[in-house]
DNA sequence: GTGTTTACTTTTTTT
DNA sequence: AAGTAAACAC
């Protein structure tokens, strides 16, 4: 053994950490150090001359995974070529990938994500005659994720949108692309209908892992079951459940202990993360719901200071609230800019807070969002990667086959797709059809431009499939579609829009650059580097969290922890959001784990604020505060006078509303 | 085939 | 308030 595990865990952890053969059922209360376990255990099978190609991990975000091979890699001091640790979706792909042929796709394949998605069940309704305006692409979306996931059955009322869903099918076959649904439904298929597939990957993986295991969906448990033998260890915690409107049921936890009678169940229950108050104040709030575990999280650490409540007068003040105690408290606690989370329930919280660290010069990184990957330049340059990749992507290809214009307009386009559906083929495959004839359909130009564009996809094929140097070719690509002659073109009035895109697509470069050079990585294919970024999207691009505050959804916040939390937004219809409980009344208990998540992630002082006012859509509206905040035992708390001018009849009202609330 | 204006709605959370 | 999509005009 290369170091001393008794000391560095206590009981508990260490009897997880050793226990590495049969089936272990972790439950890791709030804090208790599971990252330390599941990183300390798997260095311990290292230690045990266990090869790194039989250790599997799976994890949900690709920010964890990444965390955890790193300190795996701290721990051991190895290098680790061999060992699995992945997201449930980028193990699928390599599974996919391994095994395309088995699954009527070719190793090639685009993964589409929401955006691509939508515009393929759009384009596919168009064909099939639906009615644009009555056609909600989000809704259906949604449905066919539920259909294929198994949420949901067709029912009559869903039961028009069936040969659609048939058709949306077809498509992604047709196109050679699959789904982040098929990512994980694909392996399960594989792994049905050829055993001798399974028997290979069983015999390569003899250990796996699952962290969040409370929120595994029914298919990824399925995976996961179809994978694990015997030595398989679960960690998770009922009370963090919070992703159930992706499918994840952590009713999966009692099926595990139902799969696995003899497993062994170890329970983490000492906090080390968080102060007293900040448990205490957790514990009044997740003690409101009925459906859970029994556990007791206790903490070893001081009682430290109250959680602080704050009721600014909209947004605005919120914002400048959290800037101003984020600059105080930094240097009176001699803190670092990232000791600071500022959590929200939805992303489209964040822009006045964005604001007021831009005033107040607090660098800051906001994950998830719109992320960098969503903006438009550089979609553009993507698609145009995607389809160098798989030219059969139809739904990349019309993205860019007029972007910049190439005189390819609407005319052209609805003949070339009329032809592409007349053969059932893609419309890559019409485009050269066609040009093999002479481009007989179409005016000369038409015809010269089509082939031109062809003629372009096939160079970059050849170049960019083989060989080093990603980065340059891209460069050197949007240098020849003059992409920035484009963006000068679309944004004439506005200059420095334009600039501020070429800029972006300079960072992409960029990190196309620092991706190949990382010695980590050892596939460094257009595919990879495609299915990553796919797979990366909402995950934040930048490795530079260093330095700056971090301001993210509660469901971003999952696994971390910062010395100082905000709780922003924490307003009735926000936490529990609106749209939540009118799906369903349950959906309560979801949102105050969610709150439950929010509240301990904080290690030794908490605000929570909750605006009066706040604007949205244009307009402004009265808010009340979360019910949540009433379940926080009201010793723990101190609540923070906001000094409001008297002088209106507004102010008055909030301050008896303060009153009504609080009794204070 | 392309550019401009007008109407319209508005995403909870993410791989 | 802002961004998109569709209608309209050139």
């Amino acid at each position: 053994m290369s170091f001393d595990y008794q000391s560095k865990l206590n009981a508990a952890q260490y009897e997880a950490v050793t226990t590495i053969a049969g089936p272990v059922l972790i439950i890791a209360g709030a804090g208790s150090g599971k990252t330390r376990v599941i990183t300390h255990r798997m260095a311990y099978m290292l230690d045990s001359g266990i090869p790194q190609a039989q250790i599997l991990a799976l994890t949900f975000t690709n920010k964890a995974a990444r965390e955890m091979s790193q300190r795996v890699k701290d721990l051991t001091g190895k290098k680790l070529q061999a060992l699995t640790v992945s997201t449930f979706h980028s193990f699928g792909v390599k599974i996919i990938r391994e095994n395309a042929r088995l699954l009527s796709r070719r190793d090639n394949f685009s993964i589409y994500d929401e955006g691509d998605k939508a515009q393929l069940i759009k384009e596919t309704a168009m064909e099939m005659g639906f009615n644009a305006n009555t056609l909600d692409v989000y809704e259906i979306s949604n449905l066919f994720s539920a259909i294929k996931t198994g949420m949901k059955e067709w029912q009559s009322s869903s039961d028009r949108y069936r040969t659609l869903f048939d058709e949306y099918q077809k498509g992604l076959q047709l196109y050679n692309a699959v789904d982040f649904d098929d990512l994980i439904l694909f392996p399960i298929k594989l792994f049905r209908e050829n055993p001798e597939v399974l028997e290979r990957y069983r015999n390569r993986f003899r250990y796996v892992m699952v962290d969040e295991f409370q929120d595994t969906s029914m298919q990824q448990y399925e995976f996961m079951r179809f994978l694990a033998e015997k030595n398989i260890c679960v960690v998770g915690d009922d009370d963090q459940s919070i992703y159930s409107w992706r499918g994840a049921d952590f009713e999966n936890i009692r099926k595990f202990e139902r799969d696995f009678p003899d497993l062994k169940e170890i329970k983490l229950e000492q906090n080390y993360r968080s102060t007293g108050t900040i448990l205490a104040a957790a514990n009044g709030v997740i003690s409101h719901n009925t459906n859970r575990k029994k556990k007791s999280l206790w903490s070893g650490n001081d009682s430290g200071k109250p959680v602080e409540i704050f009721m600014p007068e909209d947004e605005k003040k919120e914002a400048e609230f959290i800037a101003e105690m984020i600059q105080t408290i930094r240097i009176r606690e001699k803190l670092n800019f990232s000791d600071f989370g500022v959590l929200i329930r939805t992303n489209n919280l964040n822009r006045a807070i964005e604001e007021a660290f831009l005033d107040s010069n607090i660098p800051y990184t906001m994950s998830g969002g719109t992320s960098f990957f969503q903006r438009k330049e550089i979609k553009d340059i993507i698609s145009y990667l995607r389809v160098i990749a798989n030219p059969d992507d139809d739904i990349n290809l019309l993205r860019i086959i007029n972007t910049p214009r190439r005189g390819l307009g609407r005319k052209t386009i609805s003949e070339i797709s009329a032809a592409a559906d007349a053969q059932n083929c893609s419309i890559w495959t019409a485009i050269n059809s066609i040009n093999d004839r002479n481009g007989m359909l179409f005016q000369e130009k038409s015809g010269d431009n089509l082939s031109e564009f062809a003629d372009f996809i096939r160079s970059r094929r050849s170049e960019m499939l083989s060989g080093k140097d990603l980065a340059n070719k891209v460069r050197k690509m949007v240098e020849d579609i003059d992409y920035w002659s484009y963006l000068v073109q679309e944004y004439q009035k506005n200059e420095k829009a334009a600039r501020y895109k070429f800029l972006n697509i300079e960072n992409l470069i960029a990190s196309i650059s620092v991706w190949e050079k990382d010695p980590d990585n050892f596939d460094k294919s257009l595919y990879d580097y495609l299915n990553r970024i796919t797979l990366m999207s909402r995950d934040s691009l930048e490795d530079e969290y260093s330095g700056k505050v971090n301001l993210m959804t509660i469901h971003a916040a999952k696994g971390l922890e910062f010395p100082v939390v905000f709780i922003a937004g924490a307003e009735d219809g926000i936490i529990p959001h609106a749209r939540s409980i009118e799906e369903g009344e349950g959906n309560i208990e979801e949102e105050r784990r969610l709150f439950y998540v929010a509240i301990t992630r904080a290690q030794s002082k908490l605000f929570i604020s909750s605006c009066m006012k706040r604007r949205k859509a244009g307009n402004e509206i009265e808010c009340t505060p979360s019910p949540f905040l009433s379940e926080i035992p009201e010793n723990l708390v101190e609540h923070h006078e906001p000094a409001p001018q008297l002088e209106t009849s507004e102010a008055i009202d909030i301050l008896a509303k303060m009153k009504a609330r609080f009794g204070s």
